[in-house]
Order: structure tokens, then sequence, then C-alpha cells
DNA sequence: CGCACATTTGATATATGTCAATTTAGGTGG
DNA sequence: CCACCTAAATTGACATATATCAAATGTGCG
């Protein structure tokens, strides 16, 4: 079997947008002929739910495009989001049946799903794959701990900043992927993937607050509201300024 | 070489208190001995730094006994603790060498200490290694993601109910590892290994508002304060009960 | 065009933060 | 061993940020 044979059969996958950012960048083409043989596209409509908490998980999947949040849940019904996956981010646990979120389509999604056994045997097989997936965790962890400053310790507006700040960076990560300019531009524009509810339940706040910090933000200059979710940040600095964040300039 | 001259040389490990908990519990007679060679004892006194973040780090570490304390430090001075480890936990970033967060000893610790490039190096050589640090990774990010919820959608009385029940279950789990008694007990009594500093740092609270929560706690009988720092719950289900938190009983 | 839903805005309540004063505890030296 | 001294913790009075409740406005969809 040679080269060009197998590449035919990686199909869609070497046109992949995302493939270079994905796990599966890591992957020899024989490895990704074996990966693709278990995965299939699949569609979820904004709202709809991807993995039940607490159940036991029949897939991982790759966010291919699209937003999906990772919900925890109350008996009582207070809501909070524990992580945002974007496009070529992994969705699943390992070595554990149970799924520990509710993981929900935020926008329509489209991912890249693989079977939930095949997946895991395939992560036995090849150490290269789980060493990236390894190193994907322990950027999660980094992240989820970052996060856990801004819902410790930061005030409403300065969530409600620093969450525009998230978007508006891992949107341009994005586009650094695709596009071949570093755009190391002060500026962003952007449609927010989530519902002022949503955002709330990212934040640990209400969305009567968030709506408010955003029109505090407007009328400051900081941020303009083209409409209600597309976003226009003419200098991303005053962003983290304003929400006298981890890297603030010293005084 | 056999395997009692290989027990000799793995020396105190065979005897070490935490080992079948930390990551040194799934290796080999063979690989222990490995990681013995580029290990040693430390100790670090209560309040000093372990690891200085955004530096590069020159070791790894195993806490034998004592507490961590995984800080987060704005410029501003605002503080949030992002991550408390307790013995036969694992410190340290793999993969990257700077360290991303402050880590101090909350009381005074030992550890087990590796010096960073051998044990980068035995974890390439040592795929058993790396997975098993890898499945404790996943808990950790369970583990943050669940305290995130803490921070951000409960109230203060909760958060601290959180907390007790916390080192409440991290305690028990160390029992339950040292002696062989399932310990199905619902209650509890314990030292505060934090300060009320360290506390209001952990839970997004000010000292003041922890030490409230602590009285009105005691007061309605849910706790007992032994002393300042020696608590004793009498009933583990009515902190959960009365923290409304994630798996409360429906009323 | 109109309905349902999302978002904004306003008025008020309340939990938690802030500032300040005691009380308690822990550690050091006489 | 006790007394003192400092830091930690508690308690109180008050300020304020955010939640709650309610209404109005805006938006997308059939």
């Amino acid at each position: 079997m040679n080269i060009s044979s197998l590449d035919v059969r990686a199909g869609a996958c070497s046109r992949c947008d995302i493939r270079d950012r994905a796990i599966c960048g890591a992957m020899s083409m024989e490895e990704l002929v074996a990966l693709r043989r278990i995965s299939h596209t699949r569609k979820f409509d904004a709202g709809s739910t991807i993995l039940v908490a607490e159940e036991p998980a029949t897939f991982f999947a790759n966010v291919v495009s699209g937003v999906v949040k990772l919900n925890q849940v109350s008996s009582d019904g207070r809501q909070q989001i524990v992580g945002l996956l974007f496009p070529s981010d992994f969705l699943g646990r390992a070595f554990v049946r149970s799924n520990p979120y509710f993981a929900q389509a935020a926008t329509d999604v489209v991912a890249c799903v693989y079977r939930y056994d095949s997946f895991e045997k395939l992560l036995r097989d090849h150490p290269a794959l789980e060493h990236r997936l390894f190193e994907r965790t322990l950027n999660d962890l980094d992240a989820a701990r970052d996060w856990m400053f801004v819902l410790g310790r930061k005030k409403a507006r300065e969530k409600v900043a620093s969450f525009l700040h998230l978007i508006a960076s891992r949107y341009a990560a994005l586009d650094a992927g695709c596009k071949e300019h570093p755009s190391e531009t002060n500026h962003a524009r952007f449609t927010l993937p989530l519902s002022r509810s949503d955002i709330a339940d990212f934040l640990g706040l209400t969305i009567e607050t968030v709506s408010r910090q955003l029109t505090h933000l407007k009328n400051d200059g900081v941020i303009h509201l083209l409409s209600t979710h597309d976003i226009l940040v003419p200098d991303l600095r005053r962003l983290e300024g304003g929400s006298q964040g981890k890297h603030q300039a010293v005084a």
C-alpha cells in the first residue's frame, strides 16, 4: 500500500480545515486512515444536547465548526459553564466511561465523531495520539484554572471584558491557523457564539448584569455593539486594561 | 540483578506511605529504581515558596505530607488559589518549562522531588508513567471544573461548606489509603491546613465573610469548632445539604 | 404583520465587601 | 513558667456591587 492510496483513504481529513490544530494533526498517514475508519461527521443544531452528564458516553469528537459549551448543572437549577470548545477542540473524557458534564451546542455545530470503544483502542495502540491528547488536557487545565481567577476574583465589568477577550483570542487563533498572516492587530470584530444567558452562566452572573456591563463598555467606547451579537473592539488592550486582569500594565 | 537487590536500591520508596496512591504506584521495581535515582526528599516550611510562577521550573515533585496551594496572583495583588495538593498529589507542569502558578507550602511540607530534565526523560522512556500522569491530570481538570461551579454559582455559606467537605473528603481518602477500613462514617474531624486568608483566596471571598460563615455553621450545629483550626463535623450530609450543592437531596 | 422570545432598562433588596475595633492565639524572651 | 508582643481571627457598623423583580423595548420567525 503506497502513500497516495493511503491519502485517498484518509479522504476528507487531508483537506480538513482544523486538521493540523486538532489531535489528528500529530498523526501519520497510517494513523489517520485508522482514525478516519472509526469517525464520521455529525451536525448538531444550536441548543441541542451532545452528551448527557453522568451517563455513559458513546463517542468522542473533534469540533470542526461552531462552539460547544460544557455545562455543570445543580439539582436546584443553577448552571455554570465550565468550558467552551471551539473548532479543533476535543470533546470527551478518556478512560472514564461516564461523561462528567452536559455538552451542549452553543451554536450550530459540526463535529468529527469517533466511536467510543474504537477510539480508546486507538489511544492504546498509538502513544503519539495519547500524548497529543495529554497536552491538550494540560492546556484545558491551565485554561480552567485561569478562569477560576476570573470567577473568584474579578468584578462583573472585568468578567465581561475577560469573556470578550477570550472570544476574540480564540477566533484570532482560528484565523491565524487558516490565513498565513500573524495578525498582530489590536482591534477585533466577531459574532458572539453565546446568548446573554450563556454568558451569564459562563461568568457566574445574571443576564441583567451582563447586559448592563456590556452597555457600560459600549458607553465607555471600549466596544461597539454592531448588533446584539456582533461586536467590534477598537483596541484589545483597553479590554484587558479595563478588565483589571492578570497582565495589567503596572501603574 | 535480582528482585531483592532492586528492592534495596528502591530503598525508602518500598516503604513510602503514599507510594501506591502517587504516580510511582504504577511503576515496576525497575522503574522505581530509575525514579529513585533522580529523586530526593525535601522539606518546605509553611508559607515558603516552592515554585515561582512564570519562571523555568527546576523540578517536579510528589507531595508526601502537608498541603501545597497553587496560587494565581494578579498584578494588583488579588489572589485566587486554583488548586490544593495533598499527600500523593503531583506537582509540576509537564512539557512546558515555565510553571504557570505560584506553588506555596500551606503547611509544613515534605515532598519527593525529581530533577526536571531527568523526569522528563523518564516520562519519554516509560509510557506507563506518562499514562498515570495523564489520568491524574484528567482528575485535576475535573476537580478544577467542579470548583468553577463553586466559585461562580454558590453563595458564601455554601462555599465554606463545600470547602470543609473537600478537606474532609481528601483526608478521609488518605486515611482509607493507610488503614484498612472503608470508614463510611458520616462524621469527620480534622485540622484545617489553611488559614482564613487562604480559605478566602480559595473561595473567592474575604477573610471576614469566611469567618462569619464558619460561625453561622457553628451556631446551626453543622460544625463544631474545637479550636480555630480544628473542626468536628457531626454529620457530613448536613454539610452538603447546607451547602445547597450539586448532589443535594431533592425536596 | 404579529407573536414569542431575547435583551435592555429601571427600581429595589440583599449578600458580601470594606473599614474599624476587639478578642483570641501563638511564639519569644526574660 | 509567665508575660508580653505580634499576628490571626472574630465581631460590628456601614457601603456597595450584584441579584431580584418588573416593565419596556427590540428582534427574529412564521
